[in-house]
RNA sequence: GGCGGGUUGCCCGAGUGGCCAAUGGGAGCGGACUGUAAAUCCGUCGGCUUAGCCUUCGAAGGUUCGAAUCCUUCACCCGCCA
């Protein structure tokens, strides 16, 4: 090991947990200490925001800014069009309007992550690309001849996704089939025009990641380097980022940033302590001493707030991880919520969720189908009948009870839960 | 192409003419215990104008006082033979 050049990124990843699988990492190390790498990361639009599940790509790219290395940022307009394949079956084909609006949100989304530490930390600033700038003018005649002739059908058959779909009744489009040729001529395209040597990405893309690396070695004779995130998962075997019957999104509209911390907050513990160091940039010893205190006082669940508010903020910024709080404070808190000042009660009800209600005040099971709480009204009425729905912290007993006017909170709010956790606001209209 | 088996509620899976909105398990939801955890226990788990009514058991039609259960046709899936 003398004289092996020191990197910090590399082992900051590894004692994070936040690589999977590397290529040759001693060379990568070599690389990386030689000055500073332009490397990407690819998203593509399968969806109109970005979830929990993205994080750890994020987390990946800032620790390698902050090491002085230049990101640039891949969002799939050309490769969203064709649909990575998935073990299970094909996938449905989105428009191609569709997927350009997705491209733009995702685009606006991402912003935040690597924009904030070059502006404010003088960091390298991050490039922005979409991958239909150069697969858009591709012909089929260049695709299959510059292109294609690199490719070893047997080694197209052998990536996972596509052996798993072939040995199944879904089989697969040669559109799916497709899809590594794609991802790998990004590679080739970023190598040849912006330099970058380093590839990141999830796990499941390692097949594709390594496709580009031979693709590049194959037309420039370079040599370039990948990094993999494990899949991160919950301990009791559960998909990571479902909440409350829907996936956790990073667009604040699908998601309130109020929803989002709690989601971090409720974590269980043992989670939580495998989370934290993949997700929190406090140092190595801030994050273990988080860890221990979790272990003592797991009721403190410091582990969970520190991941809730790193990641708030980090996603949402400051005031929205503010209100959050608040808000959680004020719905859960101990204090009598008559005591509350309108203003506070109005910024947690509104982070919660809330409906307005004209006129005549509907039942109370009305109010919890309403306010979305509950599915159905019958749903509304069994969740009285079990005793899980409450009006104002106090129990209801009588679904078709209507409240009186003696509910309303200051600034003209009641406050509806079902169960523990969910709260929505009720809001007096005009 | 021939023969046989199957398609049930979010998932798995019982049910072969009335006692079936449909056994059981899982997931979900609520309660208790806790910490807005986990585990455990209890309850609940199609909809509605909720002691009643309406719509469900692959699809359509039929038999019957009455069908998830019987008959016919259609669609899809799975075995065995060719």
């Amino acid at each position: 090991m003398t004289g092996a050049p020191v990197n910090d990124v590399i082992d900051e990843l590894h004692r994070r947990g936040l690589i999977a699988l590397s290529t040759d990492e001693a060379a990568l190390r070599v690389h990386l200490a030689e000055g500073p790498v332009t490397y990407y990361a690819g998203f593509d639009p399968t969806a109109q925001s970005l979830h929990v599940g993205h994080l750890v790509q994020f987390m990946v790219l800032r620790a390698l800014q902050r090491a002085g290395h230049r990101p640039v940022v891949l969002v799939g307009g050309a490769t969203g069009l064709i649909g990575d394949p998935r073990m299970t079956a094909e996938r449905q084909l989105n428009d191609r309007d569709v997927v350009a609006g997705w491209v733009q949100r995702i685009r606006e989304q991402v912003a935040p992550f690597l924009d904030l530490p070059a502006e404010r930390d003088g960091l390298p600033a991050p490039v922005y690309v979409n991958n239909l700038e150069w697969t858009q003018p591709l012909s089929a005649i260049d695709l299959l001849r510059d292109i294609g002739k690199h490719f070893r059908v047997g080694q197209m058959l052998a990536k996972e996704a596509v052996s798993a779909r072939l040995n199944s009744d879904a089989g697969i489009s040669y559109t799916e089939f497709s899809y590594q040729i794609l991802q790998a001529n990004d590679y080739r395209e970023l190598h040849a025009r912006h330099g970058v040597t380093l590839q990141t990405g999830g796990s499941d893309q390692w097949g594709n990641i390594t496709a580009g690396i031979d693709l590049v070695r194959r037309t420039s004779g370079a040599k370039t380097h990948a990094l993999s995130t494990p899949l991160v998962t919950k301990s009791d075997g559960q998909k990571f980022g479902k909440s409350e019957g829907g996936a956790v999104w990073l667009d604040p509209t699908l998601t309130s940033p109020y929803a989002f911390f709690q989601f971090w907050l409720n974590a269980d513990d043992a989670d939580a302590r495998t989370w934290l160091p993949l997700y929190s940039e406090r140092s190595a010893e801030e994050v273990q001493a988080l860890i221990d205190e979790s272990v003592e006082r797991p009721a403190a669940r410091a582990a969970q707030r520190a991941l809730a508010e790193e990641l708030t903020l980090l996603v949402h910024g400051p005031e929205q991880l503010r209100q959050a709080e608040a808000a959680g404070r004020a719905l859960f808190g101990r204090d009598d919520l008559a005591s509350l000042d309108a203003g506070t009660l109005t910024a947690a009800l509104t982070e919660a969720g809330a409906v307005t209600v004209d006129g005549e005040l509907p039942s109370v099971a009305v109010l919890l189908q309403r306010s979305g709480l509950a599915a159905s009204l019958s749903e509304a009425r069994r969740t009285v009948k079990e005793g899980g729905a409450y009006l104002n912290n106090e129990r209801v007993t009588d679904a078709d009870a209507v409240p009186g006017d003696d509910a309303w909170l200051p600034g003209g709010w009641m406050v509806l839960r079902r169960g523990k956790r969910a709260v929505a606001g009720v809001q007096r209209g005009a």
